[in-house]
DNA sequence: CATGTCTATGCACACGCGTTCAGATACCCG
DNA sequence: CGGGTATCTGAACGCGTGTGCATAGACATG
């Protein structure tokens, strides 16, 4: 009888529901009712079956049963580059939050891949419950592709304009004019902004909306260089700005930038803050470390995730709503670069 | 019979296999042939096939092809904490690595959960290529009951002792040794120790190589406190320690807590590195901002993720193979606060 | 007793794919 | 022309699950 567990004619399968029926002397049916919530099944057999089922250490293929019909359960979440600290922060709430509610996030770092568009189209071939774009410059081909594919799509950080794709984005405009006009009414006037690459919206809105507290005030910025919204790329355009000219202001188009710049400036033994106000954007956690203390203009990101994953529950409830905006308002935190 | 397409009697049904067989004119089979390497197929009916694959935007459902024998292409990444920096790091160059060779990974973040036991049993669902677990505290049970699914196991950054478990660690001990040396040679004696939490193995190694190496010289640490490994609990781990008694080094059990050791030292006056020598451990990216700058032990991140990877590849290979444990070396990376 | 409601159960199907199998066609060689 | 081989093709099966359907029994109600 012993024998008769040593079939295994091939590999080691995994134990299936009808193993754990003949174990419990059941159909694979009530297996299977066995664990559906609801199900008419008698209490003694439904013992029996969960009995055997932790002995033989079964658990229902999630791959069967996304097949039949159902959900998969899988989120893919696309991240324009891990390396970025805010995107990284904004993943781990995202994938906590999918997480919470039984959705299992696979991750695509397009910062670390030769070939975003073959990754995409790989994992593509699961039927996604959705998929996420956290910033990043996806082809947006890809998207429309989703959609073709029926596969909900939540952009994050990048509003993209189809009818089928939900967007969340923090009020970039409002946020950086409001960090302009507390350094205008400190008394500042020779602006300076460090900017994110081309292309991305971002750091083009908050620019803008620098540009237009400074006109407000009949002032102008007075010199703009661009990073690569790394620290190394911050301190480096920092140093530019620095060597071209003298400012008591300085945006930057990210929080790590601004750190690269405080470096700068502390390392040309200019005083941060009193003759050097520098503000950043997002508030990622190492703005508020000691020996950085930066003022910024705070993105939240606990609510951005939860913002995401709700537009996602209510894209799932029903797939034929229009597409919504989200919106989220940002505040300005005052450290000490300010 | 435009109104054959729009039968669709329930949702929106993804294109299948079916659908472009019908488009092309062929039959199912040969439209799974038209994607298999190696199979015979005509090669004009073979054009023609994926020409309506394209069309339809047909892709293969990995689900199904998942369920029918093969790998599901799927990989469980357990971190035990994302809000810890080098956990951060290590997994995004672990979904990197696996999105390389496509493997897609699904994380589950410990640090976010009420009950990791939960989540991971659901994940377990899905028949997964393989599970890589990154530090945390998990329920030993778990990699237990892993390896009774016959799901490879590799773990990193703590030791499981099992016989089909493969690990990835680096040399704790000897780095640990080698930064308290570089202390002892400069003329440091009144050591202190920032440990992380009970449980930890691998503060736990860090700490027996500094007290080995202060041995040798005759020394003993002054005094031990513990924090939670991140910037604030090091802030106030290192409060306590200037409290309690005068130090001229200082070694932390990584780097984040090292950073805010450094905060607290500059906050009380202390002068450093002059004053007082401060080493991390990990060099995590911030560790060479400026303003940081943080002398500390290397625990080469690159080179950690590949051997997981490479550890994987090999496991899949040969699922029987015995477990295999690697070794990461450290080097000491000198900066600014030793 | 006749009728209706509720619970319990097994059978059979669908999900979408890869792959085996048997048959069919084309081709080459003796 | 016969027979062997290489190439091609569609039908059929299996993967593991959830669920609709039909049936059967238990029980209550008229």
């Amino acid at each position: 009888m012993d024998q008769d567990k040593r079939i295994s004619p091939k590999r080691h399968r995994r134990v299936t529901a009808q193993d754990v029926a003949d174990a419990a002397g059941v159909s694979r049916s009530a297996v299977s009712r066995a664990f559906t919530e609801g199900a008419y099944l008698d209490e003694e057999k439904r013992q029996r079956v969960r009995a055997a089922a932790l002995d033989l250490g079964y658990r229902p293929n999630a791959l069967a049963a996304g097949l039949q019909g159902g959900r998969s359960h899988l989120v893919a979440i696309f991240v324009g580059d891990m390396r970025n600290a805010y995107d990284t922060e904004v993943v781990t709430r995202l994938v906590g939050a999918l997480n919470a509610i039984q959705k299992w996030p696979i991750l695509i770092d397009g910062g670390g891949l030769s070939s975003v568009k073959e990754a995409m189209g790989e994992v593509l071939r699961y039927p996604l419950d959705a998929l996420i774009l956290r910033s990043g410059s996806m082809d947006p081909a890809i998207a429309r592709e989703c959609t073709k594919l029926h596969i909900p799509v939540i952009s994050s950080g990048r509003i993209l304009d189809h009818p089928q794709i939900d967007n969340v984005c923090c009020r970039n405009q409002e946020g950086s004019q409001a960090a302009a006009q507390l350094l205008l009414d400190r008394g500042r006037a020779r602006f300076g902004y460090i900017a994110g690459p081309a292309g991305y919206s971002s750091s083009s809105a908050r620019q803008d909306g620098m540009t237009h507290a400074l006109a407000t005030a009949g002032l102008v910025p007075v010199a703009i260089e661009t990073g690569d919204f790394t620290v190394e790329g911050g301190l480096a355009a920092a140093e530019r700005l620095f060597e071209r000219t003298r400012l008591d202001a300085l945006l930057c188009a990210n929080d790590a930038m601004a750190i690269g710049a405080l470096g700068a400036a502390r390392a040309r033994g200019i005083d941060v803050p009193n003759d050097l106000s520098i503000v950043g954007f997002d508030d990622i956690s190492m703005a508020r470390w000691p020996g950085i203390n930066l003022t910024t203009v705070c993105n939240p990101i606990d609510i951005y995730a939860d913002k995401v994953v709700e537009l996602l529950a209510a894209r799932l409830a029903d797939p034929e709503k229009p597409s919504d905006v989200a919106y989220i308002d940002t505040h300005l935190v005052l450290r000490g670069t300010h």
